[in-house]
RNA sequence: GCUCCCAUAGUUCAACGGAUAGAACAAGAGACUUCUAAUCUCUAGAUCUAGGUUCGAUUCCUGGUGGGAGCACCA
C-alpha cells in the first residue's frame, strides 16, 4: 500500500519538476467518498496560485504532464487514452496494463487516482497471510512504552467514569503494543487519603449495629468471615463487601462535613494511615487494602484488562515528598505553613499549588511527583503516557512544570492525555452523593437485555452475553473522539442496533457463518480477482494499517471504531444484496476470500479496542 | 474575576484546510421457505454569532454569546 503511494508522489513530484517547481513532499490522501478513487491530490490548487493560474485549468494541464510522464514509462502494452467528458465537467485518463487503472480531474482541481484490479487482489492475499498480524506495524520497535491507566480509588466502587479511563487506556495500550513497543501498563492504585479515612473510620464507627453489616465489617477487622455469612452470600461475597465498603465511604463523608468530632478523629486516622502508627488502623487498612484490590482485579480482568505492575499512592507520596523537601527555595517555596510551586511564576497561565500541606503531608501533587521518579527508576521507558480525565488538565500542566524544574527527563518523555468524562444528560455524574452507577451495575443491565435477544442461542450464552455486553460499553465509550465528554443516555448510549458494539460482533458472527457455510458447500477460497468491478468493501480494506497508524499517532481509538463500522456496514450492505457462497457462481471463490479478509479486519480491529468477537451470536 | 476545553440534523456522534458536511438513533415506507433480520433498501433534516486569513474554512486567528472544567493545603 505505502508503495502504491510512493509510487504516486513520484509521478507528482516528477510532473512537477518538468514545471519546474521544486517538491519532496506532496499532499495525498484518500477521498472520503469512496466513488472518487483510491488517492487524491491537491498540489494542481496549490501550485496554480503561486503560477497565476485557474486552479482548474491548471490541474487539466498537469494532469496531461503525469499521464505523459507515465506514457514515458517504459511498461510493455502500457495504453493511454484522453476522454474529455464535455459535459460532465470531467477530464479522464485510463491506462491499461498500469497500476493506476484511471486518472481524473474533478471538482475544483483534485486529481483522483484509481488504482488496478491486481492492486486489490494483491492485498486481499496480504490480509489473508498477515491474519492477525493485518494492521500491525513497527514504527515503536524497540521502544519501551510505560503507560499507567485505570487507576482506582481503593476502598471505594468502581463507577462507570472509571469505565472510560479503562476502555480509552486498554484501547490505547493495544495500539501501541500492536506497533511493536516493548510496553508496561501499570495502575497506581490509590491507597492512602482523606477518603480512605472516612472509611476506615466508618468501619470503626458503624453506623447500624448487628445484621450481616457488622459481620461483614468483621471480616475486615480480623481477617475471618463468617460462615454463615460465607454461605449465604456465595461467590457474591466480594461485591457484598464491597457494597458495604461504599456505604462506609458515604457515612464517613457525610460526618466529616457535619460532626466536628468525626472531623478531628478522621483527620487523625489519615495521619496514622499514612505514619502506620495504630496496629487496629493498620490491620483494618491492610485487610481492606487487599479486599479492594481483588475485586479490582477482578472487574479488570471482566474487562480485558491485565496491569504488568503497580505503584502504590502510598509509595509515590514517600517518594514525592522528599523530592519537594530537596527543592525548596529552588523550585518550591514556603507559604503559610505549607510547600507551594507558583506556577504562574514559569508560564503566566499557570497557577499555584500546594506540594506540601500544612501538616507536612504530601499532597496529590507532590505524590505525582513521586510517581514520575519511581517509573523512571523502576523502568526507563523511552516514553511514558498517562491517562486521566481531563478535569485534570490544568493541574497537570502545572504538576508537570514542576517536574520539568528537578527532571527534564521526566517531562521530555512524559504525555498525558486527558479523555473527556461521561455526563448524563442531567448533569454531572456525582461521586460525593454516593448513589453512582457503578461498573458492575451497568454490564448487569446491559447483560439482561443483551440475553433477552439470545433465546435461540446455542452455545456458551452466559459467556457470550457478557462478550457482547463489554463491547456494547467499550464502543459506546471509544467510537467518539477521547478528548471531548460523552452525553452517557443509559437508553440511548447502550443500543445494540446501529453503529454499536454488537453491530460489529453480529457483522463478525455473520462473515464467520458465510464462512462455515463456504466450507460445507466445497467452495475454496481464492483471491484470484474474477471480475473488474471494485467493491467499497475492496476500496477499504487497504486502509485498515494507514488507519491503525493514525489512531496511534494520535492516541484516538476512535479512528479505528469509525473504520470499522464503515467496514461493517460495506459489507453488510453486500451481504444483503449478493449471495456469496453460491456454488454455481464462478465468483465465488473470491467472494469468500473478500469475506475472509473482512472478517480478520473487523477482529483484528475489535481486538485494538479491546472488544472480543465471539464466532457466534 | 483569571486560565483551559467545548459548540455540527429533534438527539448522540463523524468529517488529516478541500469536492454534494457523513453516520447512528428517533419518524415514515418496504425486504426473512434463502449464507445469522442485532441485518438490508428507500424518504426528510444541521456547521452558535460577527469579522479576518485562504483559490477554498465546520476546521486556523480575533471579538461576542452559551455550556463544562480548573484556580492554596481533596484526589
Amino acid at each position: 500500500m505505502i508503495e502504491v503511494q510512493k509510487k504516486i508522489e513520484k509521478l507528482i513530484i516528477k510532473a512537477l519538476g518538468e514545471l519546474d517547481i521544486e517538491a519532496d513532499k506532496v499532499h495525498l490522501e484518500h477521498p472520503v467518498d469512496l466513488s472518487m478513487g483510491d488517492y487524491s491530490t491537491n498540489v494542481a490548487m496549490v501550485y496554480a496560485k503561486k503560477l497565476g493560474k485557474n486552479p482548474r485549468e491548471f490541474a487539466v494541464e498537469f494532469a496531461e504532464k503525469i499521464a505523459d510522464s507515465i506514457q514515458g514509462v517504459e511498461v510493455k502494452g502500457l495504453n493511454k487514452q484522453k476522454n474529455s467528458g464535455l459535459k460532465s465537467n470531467k477530464v479522464e485518463y485510463f491506462f491499461t496494463n498500469f497500476f493506476i487503472k484511471k486518472m481524473e480531474i474533478a471538482g475544483p482541481g483534485f486529481i483522483n487516482f484509481y488504482l488496478n484490479e491486481s492492486f486489490f487482489e494483491e492485498n486481499i492475499k496480504d490480509i489473508l497471510k498477515a491474519g492477525e498480524k493485518y494492521g500491525s506495524n513497527e514504527n515503536l520497535k524497540g521502544q519501551k512504552i510505560l503507560i499507567e491507566h485505570s487507576s482506582p480509588n481503593l476502598f471505594k466502587e468502581f463507577h462507570i467514569g472509571h469505565m472510560v479511563n479503562n476502555s480509552i487506556g486498554e484501547s490505547i495500550s493495544r495500539i501501541i503494543k500492536n506497533e511493536g513497543a516493548n510496553t508496561k501498563v501499570i495502575s497506581y492504585p490509590s491507597d492512602v487519603g482523606l477518603g480512605i479515612a472516612k472509611t476506615v473510620w466508618a468501619i470503626l464507627n458503624p453506623v447500624t449495629k448487628g445484621g450481616d453489616y457488622e459481620k461483614m465489617l468483621d471480616f475486615i477487622k480480623n481477617g475471618s468471615v463468617d460462615n454463615e455469612i460465607k454461605e449465604k452470600y456465595g461467590t457474591d461475597l466480594l461485591q457484598a463487601q464491597i457494597n458495604i465498603l461504599g456505604q462506609c465511604y458515604v457515612f464517613g463523608n457525610e460526618s466529616y462535613k457535619n460532626n466536628e468530632n468525626a472531623k478531628k478523629q478522621i483527620d487523625e486516622i489519615n495521619k496514622k494511615i499514612y505514619d502506620k502508627s495504630d496496629k487496629e488502623i493498620n490491620k483494618i487498612y491492610n485487610e481492606g487494602k487487599k479486599l479492594t484490590l481483588e475485586y479490582f482485579e477482578k472487574i479488570i480482568a471482566r474487562l480485558g484488562s491485565k496491569f504488568d505492575d503497580y505503584i502504590f499512592e502510598s509509595e509515590a507520596g514517600e517518594v514525592g515528598k522528599e523530592i519537594v523537601k530537596e527543592n525548596i527555595g529552588k523550585v518550591f517555596e514556603e507559604s503559610e505553613g505549607a510547600v507551594i510551586f507558583k506556577g504562574e511564576n514559569f508560564d503566566e497561565n499557570l497557577h499555584t499549588r500546594v506540594f506540601l500541606n500544612s501538616t507536612g503531608l504530601p499532597t496529590y501533587e507532590a505524590k505525582d511527583l513521586g510517581l514520575l521518579k519511581l517509573k523512571f527508576d523502576k523502568y526507563s521507558p523511552n516514553k511514558s503516557i498517562f491517562i486521566t480525565d481531563n478535569e485534570q488538565n490544568e493541574y497537570m500542566k502545572v504538576m508537570l512544570k514542576a517536574a520539568e524544574q528537578i527532571n527534564l527527563e521526566w517531562t521530555e518523555k512524559t504525555k498525558h492525555i486527558g479523555h473527556g468524562r461521561l455526563r448524563f444528560p442531567e448533569g454531572r455524574l456525582s461521586s460525593r452523593e454516593g448513589n453512582v452507577l457503578t461498573v458492575v451495575d451497568l454490564l448487569e443491565e446491559v447483560k439482561d437485555d443483551v440475553l433477552s435477544k439470545m433465546d435461540n442461542f446455542e452455545g456458551d450464552k452466559e459467556k457470550t452475553a457478557e462478550q457482547i455486553s463489554v463491547g456494547a460499553v467499550k464502543y459506546t465509550i471509544l467510537k467518539s473522539s477521547a478528548g471531548k465528554n460523552i452525553i452517557f443516555d443509559k437508553e440511548k448510549a447502550l443500543a445494540l442496533e446501529g453503529n454499536s458494539g454488537p453491530y460489529l460482533q453480529y457483522t463478525y458472527a455473520r462473515a464467520k457463518s458465510v464462512i462455515d457455510k463456504a466450507e460445507s458447500e466445497g467452495i475454496k477460497s481464492s483471491s484470484k480477482k474474477t471480475n473488474e468491478e471494485i467493491l467499497d468493501i475492496e476500496k477499504l480494506l487497504y486502509r485498515f494499517p494507514e488507519v491503525v497508524e493514525r489512531a496511534g499517532e494520535e492516541y484516538e481509538p476512535h479512528y479505528i471504531a469509525t473504520y470499522l463500522f464503515e467496514l461493517a456496514q460495506a459489507f453488510n450492505s453486500y451481504y444483503g444484496n449478493n449471495k456469496i457462497a453460491d456454488k454455481s457462481d464462478e465468483n465465488a471463490p473470491y467472494k469468500v476470500a473478500l469475506t475472509e479478509a473482512v472478517a480478520q479486519t473487523i477482529k483484528n480491529g475489535l481486538w485494538l479496542l479491546g472488544i472480543e468477537a465471539p464466532e457466534r451470536l
